[in-house]
DNA sequence: TGGGTTATGTTATGATATAACGATAAATAT
DNA sequence: ATATTTATCGTTATATCATAACATAACCCA
């Protein structure tokens, strides 16, 4: 079968930064908030890669596209998009990731390969099931989830 | 069904704390590799609760058991339990946790109590064999995990 | 246009983590 | 036993990640 284009595959990166900004305006216009410069400018930084931007990496780019050069500019603008479900948070490398499919599947389960640093959001229904049936008998009450794998991507792997 | 005896049910815990010394021990002795004093007080300092410390929380306890109190102190103690399996980093926390079950069942799941911040680890087989199956359908070799819930254990969940 | 609300810039500080180096203790090899 | 090597520990310094607090500016809606 055919490998679905994914961050691990080459593929027309133009599409998905173009359509995560569209769809993050939709998104917006819908709650009725606002994809302010910042805020944009902070998504648009994310969607450039397929890969997590710790925050002042963020904001060296925030700062140089003209915008304030202090912490609290790119920790704002990414705990927005966070909370907006835009951008994840990637736990292991205390890094921020735009959201590959904002509107759905809303509990990420993350790819991190150590070769490239590429990273992926994985559609993971049976992950996050399994994650909820454990919690369950247990008598927990799951919230939020963090499930992150690190590994190599398969073209890492194959250079390895 | 009677729940089993875990971090969100009172239980002997001088029992979970002496075990846990006990294999950290054994496992230990049978790699050939030294449990020194503040490895020892610090893997106590872990047992002594079910939930996670900051290192340095860890660092505080230990330098008021007579070890040095800078930093790197705690983060090497702690460094080396994680490496052998006796410890846990808890992502979500930037905290340590003592390992429950050190023999088997190496990648841990958490399940994380935003009341109490009790911390349990729960066999979860099924919930790795399914991000294994997501990972590999994406052809990515899976090294680590970090798989956490946050939410609410059951006395907290009543509670509320 | 006034007045509440939301967002931004800025200063300062807190929290987490590691690099580097010298001193000490333990294991190993004569 | 003593020398040599290796692992561990203490300490200084610094890097990295994150937030509190407050002043200013933009937006929104009477
Ligand atoms: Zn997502
Ligand atoms: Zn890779
Ligand atoms: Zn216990
Ligand atoms: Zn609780």
């Amino acid at each position: 079968m055919t490998p679905k284009p994914d961050a691990f595959h080459s593929h027309d990166h133009r599409h998905c930064s173009d359509q995560g900004l569209q769809r993050a305006e939709e998104i917006l216009q819908s709650r009725k908030l606002r994809l302010t410069p910042v805020r944009r400018q902070a998504l648009q930084i994310l969607l450039a890669e397929h890969r997590a931007l710790g925050a002042y990496e963020v904001l060296e780019r925030l700062a140089a596209a003209g915008f304030g050069n202090q912490p609290p500019v790119a920790y704002r603008a990414l705990e927005f998009l966070v909370e907006q479900g835009l951008a994840h948070k990637v736990r292991r490398l205390n890094a921020f990731a735009a959201c590959m499919h904002p509107e759905t599947d809303h509990a990420p389960v993350f790819l991190i390969c150590r070769g490239c640093n590429a990273l992926a959001e994985t559609p993971a229904e049976q992950v996050r099931a399994a994650l909820n049936a454990a919690a369950h008998a247990a008598g927990f009450t799951v919230e939020r989830t963090s499930i992150e794998a690190l590994g190599l991507c398969p073209a890492c792997e194959a250079a390895a």
